[in-house]
DNA sequence: TACAGAGGTTCCGTTGTGCGGTACGACGGA
DNA sequence: TCCGTCGTACCGCACAACGGAACCTCTGTA
């Protein structure tokens, strides 16, 4: 092991955790057995660990969900990561300019995952909750988060392993690259249908004084209102916005 | 190992993640090295591991907080363990005939989680965040969790890790255990200035069709006012708010 | 009722991973 | 300048974690 890339067997306790979401609440062993590709005696011991702790619980026979043990540190990691009022202006201003919903999202491993959000002033609305997380191999926001400088320049491996998770072709990740560097040459990204038919973004990024990129602001809305001639007006807010956020010089969170 | 203790790399990673709590929300590698007791490099290679995916962020030169990686389960755990509307109705009729602050209570590994809370009335508040955590050794709810089954009966090891975690004389774990026994054949359980100077609680336990106790429903406020004269009136709003729930037939959450 | 299949659990020998002692570099205070 | 403290890198050893295989318990099917 090459030692600085950290203990295995939490790794995979953290994996087998990180595949709870939205669209898998619960899991059987079976299933997460067959996802992950570990061993089904591995998996349980895991999970077993896991229980003990009160991070994931039994809620059927040999069914599995998130359990009440992440309440202690849920208050503590909001505590933690306060986003100061000036942001929040910033945001609610853009929302209130493009009548879109504003969200900051920052880079948590090999997701993104959404800080904060102020809601546009329009009817149909881009509504994803705060604290929910999204792939980076899609949306504005995910490229801007790539051209952070360790994941463009310094670590290829990076976004090949973000790409591995794409449902997509093999050769994703050259494209995927390329979206980054293109939004790093811009300075802002733009999607169409990525992440969900219809809906489309802009982002821009947040940068610390060193250069990196700590979060991504953007906003989105249904790709009708995204048009060639609205486009312009809704990069500058954008930009505006960011530009806001970084003078403000908010130190962020950056998560390795 | 007997190997239903689970994997130890895992447990030690989540007992570092536990020493972040209100009192002590960020840490140093030489503090945590002598908390845990476990050596600098161990340390160092699982707050790494653990920076890695976001759950702990370096804050400084060496000092570390909770990260942003738990946002991604945060509203998960909640939304997973939401409590019954009828559950919380019963806790503000409750807190409204008391006058006390009513919390629920779950027992998470060697300590208790505040799940709910309805207000009291009264100006001198029982004032604990929802989410937080405490110490399972105080408390009139503690005495009620530890009234659990396995907890109590089955395994004797469990009291007694409780016991040595608390600032006790040697010997603790005997009247830990007794005040447990007490709480389970009367039903409740008092206290008086046990977690803090001139605070006082009741609590009863919530138990499932087959006698495991779920959680622990508990009132607390200024020990002024849980003087003798109005503690039988206490207990009995305790105890039928708690024989409400349970006729709820909610399935509640056991962590282990 | 017997059979088949799937899923969960237990057991146990093997090995590679996580461990922790040691050493180094950087900083800061005396 | 010296010393103490703290964070970080190296590396050989041992045992913790691993994972294959067998077992058990259901549930649906013939």
């Amino acid at each position: 092991m090459a030692d600085g890339d950290g203990v295995r067997s939490v790794h995979r306790a953290l994996d087998l955790l990180e595949r709870f979401d939205d669209e898998h609440p619960s899991w059987t062993l079976a299933a997460l057995t067959t996802a992950s590709g570990l061993p089904k005696t591995t998996v349980l011991r895991l999970v077993t660990t896991l229980e003990q702790r009160g991070l994931v619980a039994a809620i059927g026979p040999g069914k599995y969900a998130i359990g009440p043990g992440f309440l202690r540190w849920s208050r503590l990691s909001s505590a933690t990561m306060e986003i100061p009022p000036a942001v929040r202006a910033a945001m609610g201003r853009l929302a209130a300019d493009t009548g879109e919903t504003a969200n900051l999202y920052i880079r948590v491993g090999r997701t993104r995952v959404c800080l904060a959000q102020a809601q546009g002033t329009l009817s149909i609305r881009h509504a994803i909750a705060v604290g929910s997380s999204m792939p980076l191999w899609s949306g504005a926001a995910s490229k801007v988060l790539l051209t952070d400088p360790p994941v463009l320049s310094a670590d290829p491996s990076v976004i090949e392993e973000i790409a591995l998770e794409a449902p997509r072709p093999p050769g994703f990740a050259k494209r995927l690259r390329a979206a980054a560097v293109d939004a790093d040459a811009r300075g802002f990204a733009i999607s169409h249908g990525e992440r969900e038919l219809g809906a489309s973004g802009v982002a821009a990024p947040i940068r610390r004084p060193d250069g990196r990129v700590v979060a991504a602001i953007a906003i989105g809305g249904p790709t009708t209102r995204f048009s060639d001639d609205r486009l312009p007006a809704y990069i500058n807010a954008v930009r505006r916005c960011a530009a806001t956020i970084n003078t403000t010089n908010w130190s962020g969170f950056s998560a390795s």
